[in-house]
DNA sequence: CTAATCTTTCAAAATATTTTGAAAGTTCAA
DNA sequence: TTGAACTTTCAAAATATTTTGAAAGATTAG
């Protein structure tokens, strides 16, 4: 395989996977052409490259940008803006635990303690321990992936890839 | 909030965290269903109280099934099929963090592997090695996180709340 | 065997999500 | 100012995903 082909695959592939973990697939494209490039680009190339529309671009590279992914550079002596993307892999899957986090552990603990506010007097009923234990098992759960999350997102990555793998080793 | 207003707000919840983590709503509600049902349910009482299609119940009921969450249960003198949602919320997180696995990290490697397939004439340039470098740190935070899920797959509840989670306390 | 009861399938319909592209908005050099 | 170059917005179109429901397939009691 040609190293430019093997650009366009990773390209392709990243916006699929991207499906898998709740990012659209233009917006990992994007950033997956962001990585492989070793130039900034810009709206238009980010277009022609991926064969996108300008809304398109432009919708997604806000929220790329949003997440930590990819930044605005200003070329003196250019007009267009250029986009740059993070190219340190430890750095971008901090920030993508981080989005994570954030829409799927946040709001569901959210919920959870509202949930937990029952009427004093069915507090009796067996079926409302059982439904009690329930909610707070998941989040005793959640809590717990929390708390990784939120290591994970501090930790550098010496700790992880040292202590912390060293102690999950097989 | 009376307890049965609080079961129905569940469901509903469930429905919609389930499509954050890939999921889909009727799959995830049927899911909270069973969770807060003290009985075993039939095709028709989950239609009735999730106003849903036939159809609709058996597929995600398949999908359960294979997932581990739910289990079919037959009744004597019944000829209607129960079904019954596995109850144990440490089993139920263990099951999906395998799914999630198989979906989101399993694909990923593999592609991964075969982009690293590239031509030895191209192997001396810059470009390359940049590319390649950028693959293998991907792959290397990929395996990591597959051993996680690996070992929180495998351990048992005491390790994680225990051992592990004393390790990652603040 | 037959009919009643229950389960499964899947094409079509409904719904949700993503993408387009043209118009409006902004910025800046002249 | 003006207008060229660029960015942003968002309603409508395209696409993807989920759901329906009726028909076909199984299973069992009689």
């Amino acid at each position: 395989m040609k190293l430019d082909e093997a650009k366009t695959k990773f390209v392709e592939a990243w916006g699929t996977f991207g499906t898998n973990w709740g990012i659209n697939r233009t917006m990992a494209q994007i950033h997956a052409l962001l990585l492989v490039s070793n130039e900034p680009l810009t709206t238009d190339q980010i277009m022609e490259l991926l064969d996108v529309s300008r809304g398109n671009v432009n919708m997604n590279m806000r929220a790329l940008i949003d997440w930590g992914l990819a930044e605005r550079i200003t070329k003196l002596g250019e007009r267009a803006e250029f986009f740059a993307g993070e190219k340190d892999i430890w750095k971008v899957a901090v920030k993508i635990i981080r989005e994570r986090r954030k829409r799927e552990i946040d709001p569901l603990r959210k919920t959870l303690r509202e949930l937990k506010m029952i009427d004093d007097k069915e507090q009796k009923k067996d079926e409302y321990k059982t439904f009690i234990k329930m909610i707070e098992d998941i989040d005793s759960y959640a809590e717990s992936m929390d708390r990784i999350a939120d290591k994970l997102t501090l930790a550098d990555q010496s700790w992880f890839y040292g202590t912390l793998m060293k102690m999950i080793a097989k």
